[in-house]
DNA sequence: TGACTTATACTCAATATGAGCATAAATGGC
DNA sequence: GCCATTTATGCTCATATTGAGTATAAGTCA
């Protein structure tokens, strides 16, 4: 009765760089890092670690189980077992020089509605899902698909954009037939580069739980340099969440969480008035460290 | 290089009786229900739902991964592989007359903060946890520790009790041997029966992730009964959260987000003024259904 | 009847939040 | 130097949310 299992350990490796999310990938893009579980491994999370500090020679700060399933497509075919993934979300900091490094938004172009090119793909794909909505045989099937468009989609300013719905939005789209990956003819598809296996899928898990857990955990500063302005961290939460933060309140709320600490220094080539520096005081956070964060993300 | 594993997967059933949240186990409460993935499970969650409706016979609502880990201590020795368990958090309604249903707080009384016997085991944890750190060499991790048990049990009224770190405040004390699964006499640990494996750990990681639930998605109600009055449906919310709520607000906030909707049938057993009787309207929820709950958990 | 329990409606102050105005201090072009 | 432009930073203000309490209604039980 016991079957044999293959464990296989997926990575989303996610930087910045400048101002643009990133993740790592192999196979020109169109995979993530993934490798076996090993017995030289000590734990899953070691495995991932170990795995990918090998391959991007960076430290990883923060580490975080993402999800665990089975991948139906690839039964093995040598051991008649299941392939099992567990997939991992990684966060590293700079990577001058190195390869494999995607936009986040080159998967999903329609999560940045910050962009043109965002705002662009999101209306295209209202009218492709008006069409696949159109083309449905029961008229309650087609109000309840329509009302599911609607509320993921922000369709018509009845309901807000919801930046953490990133996994529920691939979905649907993928029932739809208007990815890649669910067979769907390149001309006919949504804009977006599609991914090996259900690699973009996972990225999508991964989008998801980074926007949920910026929110709330102080993680972003996993993703920034040492010393930072204001404005560079206020840009880089803008970028992984894909929307537009009121400037001032977004000073207020971090200052006044005391998130941050003045390191004296000044950053001159702001373009502007120079701006001062500050780096994240992990060490006073250590001590309270389950104390959350509330940054202030809103609509354009 | 390939080493075969064995899944294993592992669930926190969890109901409520009354007011008192329950977990299904097997073995005289000292485990989980769990039990190895076959290959007729065409999932992983099938395989839950599968396994878990043949123990209850109920059906059961939400089903959520909870987390995937190698099991240290349970290395095949048959197959030189490694067990990889899988755990889920479940949720049912009632179950009249079932066996294998234990309270939550019999395993971890402290996070029961309503109750007298959780704060006399938070009084008992505190002195231990204060001898733990006083026997410690260097006065650095003196301090640091006890910052931390300071932080956690929310020692000495500086920093407010946050019921989602039920999971760390298990690790603090299985780090300082207070617990019977780090291996510390029955006499000399802190009250609470202990599980097999890390079972116990495994259902704290479930009590945490439920009571972080509660607060944003609305979950609670598929623990409660088809019809409950506001008052039922707070205790429930208290009991699952260790913490008291404020009657008046509780009702505004539940009310004003239109979760709920008269029966029009009146509760006459209330002990006080009969209540009005509400039922959780899920088919308005549905089209709607990424909008979040709020419910203020508050202090005694 | 009166003590007690629960239900339910309102009020009020303290914060938090969203949006904007105003000013400071740099840049580059003329 | 002067001015438009850019970014930084401090401050105000209306509104919404939240925590806490008061008041009253409508039952039970002794």
């Amino acid at each position: 009765m016991t079957t044999h299992m293959m464990i296989e350990l997926i990575a989303v490796l996610t930087a910045v760089r400048g101002d643009v999310p990133q993740v790592m990938t192999i196979d020109h893009g169109r995979q993530l890092p993934s490798g076996p579980l090993e017995s030289t491994h000590r734990s899953l999370q070691a495995g991932v670690r170990a795995w990918v500090e090998r391959q991007t020679g960076h430290p990883i700060g923060h580490v975080e189980q993402l999800y665990t399933f089975a991948d139906h497509d690839r039964i093995l075919a040598t051991t008649q077992g299941r392939m099992i993934a567990i997939s991992y979300l990684a966060l590293t900091r700079s990577h001058a020089g190195e390869t494999g490094w995607r936009d986040w938004y080159d998967y999903f172009p329609w999560e940045n509605c910050k962009s043109d090119e965002g705002r662009a793909s999101l209306a295209l794909i209202e009218r492709l899902l008006c069409h696949w909505v159109a083309g449905m045989g029961h008229a309650a099937e087609r109000v309840r698909q329509w009302q599911r468009c609607v509320s993921l989609f922000a369709i018509g300013d009845m309901v807000a954009w919801n930046d953490e719905l990133v996994l529920q939005r691939y979905e649907l789209l993928y029932e739809a037939g208007l990815v890649a990956e669910a067979g769907c003819p390149p001309d006919r598809a949504v804009p977006g580069q599609s991914m090996h296996h259900d690699h973009r899928r996972i990225l999508a898990t991964a989008m998801a739980r980074l926007r949920a857990r910026i929110r709330y955990r102080p993680v972003v500063f996993e993703l920034m340099p040492e010393a930072f302005t204001l404005l560079q961290l206020q840009r880089v939460m803008e970028s992984l969440s894909g929307v537009h933060v009121h400037k001032q309140n977004f000073r207020r709320l971090i200052m006044q969480q005391q998130l941050v600490e003045e390191t004296g220094e000044i950053e001159e080539r702001t373009g502007g008035r120079p701006a001062r520096l500050f780096r994240f005081c992990g060490e006073v956070r250590q001590a309270r460290q389950f104390v959350g964060t509330k940054i202030p993300l809103v609509q354009p």
